[in-house]
DNA sequence: TACTAGGGATAGAAAAACTAAACATGGTCT
DNA sequence: AGACCATGTTTAGTTTTTCTATCCCTAGTA
């Protein structure tokens, strides 16, 4: 006959993640996307922590979120904790060895990773591979992918990456000097703004240009395809339309990139798949 | 426009914290039993892991459950991470600092820390104080008790324990050679049954008595108290009724007890409080 | 042969988590 | 000023998860 009803409450585990997620981020509605879950959700569970311990977390006011000492005093404690369960989550799942999810930019995964995928799927029989486009790099330590491509400074290195101006031949023809990219349309991605500038720098052209910019890296190739304007190029990603004679390089001057395309991985030891499709990727350039 | 609907899902915290349970106590019972659940709900927690990671992680029959290879390699990593977070969760909670609860076996809670509590919440006004009765020491890196009072060796010493028969005045006087105890009931706790063996091996007398066990010591104390029988009694659970006369010895011989009072705490730095607390546990004995 | 102890499966109930929408607050832009 | 805009909060209602209760199965044990 033991007596355990009157036994305190366990923390709340998705409480404690919202917490850490929000006081990592420094925010609620940054770590309501991290999570996938509404604002709402992320204030709800802050709450109930804040019950749970009786502590104020975080000082609110209009403009954000402020953490008390309590809260930023615990915050590395479990940060670290949940890096050790992702970590271990990790493990668990890369036990498995047949699944392998690949994170890239959404115009690496699309220009890049794609066209490789047949022979990297290939070369891996009864291994899935999947890929995720995200924005930002994850936290490899939390997130369950078994390979991050980015440009960085961090990871194993890939290849280089250079920028140049790329257009459909009949474009090319109507532009002889740097000057002549004020007349047409100049388009870009919107993420990467400073693409234009630091080639037109380099190449001692006008300080700036004007054109529409696009979201999607992969739409505005497909604009410049169509003709409809100059395509500030970035090497790796528009290759095969160079190859194949879809577009051309209408200056010949290349700005090396400061950032190569990088490989990351979760801490060692890499699952064999995962070691395998590395060494493919770094073959094949 | 970020593109991530199809991101990978994080591991299911709750299912981690079951197979950590489970694959700690060695069975789906005993982990059902520590997380304060059904059975069933450990074995749907397990599987619902399992999926996601797409291994097996306990290998089950009629007798029970085994690890298998994947799940004893990742058991250390998620023992160790929830650790970590039961730590940041208590600190969390030590950081309010004026709630203050104590675990200790039912006997000890009942007979020796509750008598002591007025004077001790006296001592610690704007702290509220609570009890739990637990058969076994807490893991104080997981649950939230800022204090584990158990006979054992680990811990600070708090006060050595004895082991000598009481019993009512009037039934003292039939009782003059340890022989004469083959003629009246022998109370004890079903919990402690070596108590009895262990004082008679070393008074010399007969090698076991008889008489009705009892599965609360408090219960065995007020049959005792009744005048129902001759109470193994332990020197801190008894001491206010021999003081009081109610109870008296009819032999001399007491047996120490080979482990002490102690006192379990968390992880440093403890609590203005508890620190507090644990001085006043001390010098009061 | 029953009995026990461990686990599995299922349906329904209970609890938790989440969303959507309306509200508040204090900046910034026109 | 006044109209945003970004942030967090609140609430009700819904969806999803989690849990229990129950019955079943299996392999040891009395």
């Amino acid at each position: 006959m033991p007596v355990d009803p009157p036994r305190p409450k366990p923390p709340p585990l998705t409480a404690l993640r919202a917490f850490e997620a929000a006081a990592r981020l420094g925010g609620f509605a940054r770590a309501a996307e991290e999570l996938a879950v509404s604002p709402g959700a992320v204030s709800q569970h802050i709450r109930t922590l804040e019950d749970w311990a009786g502590v104020t977390l975080f000082i609110r006011n209009a403009q954000g979120v402020r953490l008390t000492a309590a809260g930023a005093r615990v915050l590395p404690l479990v940060s670290e904790a949940f890096d050790g369960l992702g970590q271990a989550a990790q493990t668990l799942r890369a036990a498995a060895g047949d699944v392998l999810s690949i994170a890239a930019l959404p115009s690496f995964a699309q220009l890049w990773l794609s066209p490789r995928l047949p022979r990297l799927r290939a070369a891996l029989p009864g291994v899935t591979i999947s890929v995720t486009a995200l924005e930002r790099p994850p936290n490899l330590l939390r997130e369950p992918f078994s390979l991050a491509l980015f440009p960085g400074a961090q990871g194993q290195y890939l290849a280089q990456d250079a920028l140049f101006p790329v257009c459909t031949p009949e474009l090319a023809r109507r532009l002889h000097r740097t000057e002549d990219l004020l007349s047409v349309p100049c388009l870009g991605d919107t993420i990467w703004t400073e693409d234009w500038p630091l080639w037109l720098q380099r190449a001692g052209g006008p300080a700036q240009v004007s054109g529409p910019g696009f979201s999607l890296y992969a739409l505005a190739l497909a604009e410049a395809l169509n003709g409809a304007g100059v395509l500030m190029g970035r090497k790796l990603l528009v290759a095969p339309h160079l190859q194949s004679g879809a577009l051309v390089r209408p200056f010949p001057l290349a700005v090396p990139l400061p950032d190569p395309l990088r490989a990351l991985t979760p801490p060692e030891p890499l699952p064999g798949p995962v070691r395998r499709l590395l060494d493919l990727l770094r073959e094949d350039l």
